[in-house]
DNA sequence: TCTGGGGTCCTAGGACCC
DNA sequence: TCTGGGGTCCTAGGACCC
């Protein structure tokens, strides 16, 4: 029986999230913004239609924002997460052969399903998840997942296929061939740039080039992409995860740090989180890069460097895990600069259950563990950093800045959207 | 003034081993 | 002049994704 893939993707995800929440945004253009309310993340069809780019600076649009009205945001990551959740739970009724890929879009495999007429499933996955979590989605059908991305890229586009495309039901020439190159799942800004220079413009003239150039020019996962366009099924669906082979807590700072024990601080909070993930995810850590940077898009004298410790014993303590990034952080620290951001970088990570124990390692392990867990359940019971180490310090002035944020609408009782009559 | 964050995989080259 | 063959592991860098 040949594959046949779903994508479901949800229409400008972020953007869509805050609409839910706030019928009055229909319509209207909006923005969010990364961390900082630095960049342009997302945006609905309005905003895209006015011309803001993916990533821009939200800085260098400030008067184009202000003169057309458009809603702005700071990421809701707690927002976004829930609803991804609830949007995965539902797709998981209608098909339990489901990769997650990302925060906003899932595989569905559809193998088994070879009676049905699979637009008109496509159809009720549609209408079902705008129901039940107030998102839109679009659904793309094809035989190989890169293929089920581009009629995804169709669905979005095309007005008239009310956002289900299966590309097993029509012409995939005609299809392919008004697909740019680098809209191809896998072909990024260099490689367009290449393929161009060789007069290749559309996903149909890629599929047609013999193997052994793309062996040589795009290597063996070019090669793989091509055959997936060519309808030769090379990536399977992946329900299960692979086990994460590195974590990384990294941030621009709020206000520019300039004195060791802030940039301590912020190394010892940002080591906090990373911890937290660690655990999360059941894992521990054999190895930790601390690193940080000053402004590189600022004149002036730079600074950026990187430090990875090996750790001595497998850990996912975060009294363990601070005290090494600390001890990387003051050896790479030089005095006299203003740095722009900083990081904690875990890996070499083991399963925390099977960690290997050290022969010399003196500590109580047990106790440690217990102090982890209730850190962890407090925090999770009373909200993030409720309990922190000291060493993360008080006033934080390098806090990641967030002015135009959300409430948090699902997943805090005290911003439960009121609706009125 | 103001420019995000978190991941993966592949490849080439060097060190080292038999 | 002429200098094997094959394997592993590690690292850095480059490509990509959302």
């Amino acid at each position: 029986m040949p594959p046949i893939f779903a994508l479901v993707d949800c229409n400008n995800f972020y953007a869509s999230c805050e609409r839910v929440f706030n019928p009055r945004l229909e319509g209207k253009p909006i923005v969010v913004l990364s961390n900082n309310d630095g960049c342009v993340v997302a945006r609905s069809n309005e905003a895209k239609a006015l011309g803001i780019a993916m990533g821009v600076p939200e800085f260098q649009i400030r008067p184009l924002l202000r003169a057309h009205q458009v809603q702005v945001f700071s990421s809701n990551y707690t927002l976004y997460g829930d609803m991804s959740q609830r949007v995965m739970e539902t797709l998981e009724q209608f098909c339990p052969d489901l990769e997650i890929y990302s925060i906003d879009e899932a595989f569905l495999s559809l193998s088994g399903f070879t009676s049905r007429n699979f637009t008109e499933y496509g159809r009720t996955i549609r209408t079902t998840v705008k129901r039940w979590t107030g998102l839109p989605v679009s659904v793309g059908i094809a035989e190989t997942k890169t293929l089920a991305k581009i009629a995804n890229r169709v669905a979005k586009r095309t007005p008239d296929t009310n956002g289900v495309f299966d590309l097993l039901a029509c012409s995939d020439r005609n299809a392919l061939g008004r697909v740019p190159v680098e809209d191809v799942w896998g072909i990024g800004r260099n490689l367009t740039r290449l393929l161009n220079q060789h007069g290749i413009m559309t996903a149909l003239q890629l599929r047609e080039v013999d193997d052994p150039w793309i062996r040589k020019h795009l290597g063996i996962v070019g090669l793989r992409l091509v055959m997936e366009l060519r309808g030769v099924s090379c990536l399977d669906l992946e329900e299960c995860p692979a086990p994460k082979q590195s974590l990384t807590c990294s941030r621009a700072f709020g206000q520019l740090i300039s004195t060791l024990p802030n940039m301590e601080e912020a190394i010892s909070s940002y080591t906090s989180r990373v911890a937290e993930k660690l655990r999360r995810e059941r894992l521990a850590a054999t190895v930790l890069t601390v690193c940080l940077t000053t402004n590189e898009f600022k004149e002036g004298p730079h600074y950026s460097n990187a430090l990875t410790l090996k750790l001595p014993v497998a850990t996912d303590s975060t009294s363990d895990l601070i005290r090494s990034a600390l001890k990387g952080i003051r050896a790479i620290y030089r005095d006299g600069y203003h740095y722009k951001k900083a990081g904690v970088i875990l890996t070499g990570l083991v399963a925390a259950s099977q960690a290997q124990a050290d022969l010399f390692d003196y500590q109580d392990r047990r106790k440690s563990k217990r102090l982890m867990s209730a850190l962890d359940a407090i925090n999770g019971r009373w909200g993030a950093d409720t309990l922190h180490y000291a060493s993360s310090g008080i006033r934080k002035a390098w806090k990641t800045q967030f002015q135009h944020r959300s409430p948090a609408y699902t997943t805090d009782w005290a911003a439960l959207p009121i609706v009125t009559a």
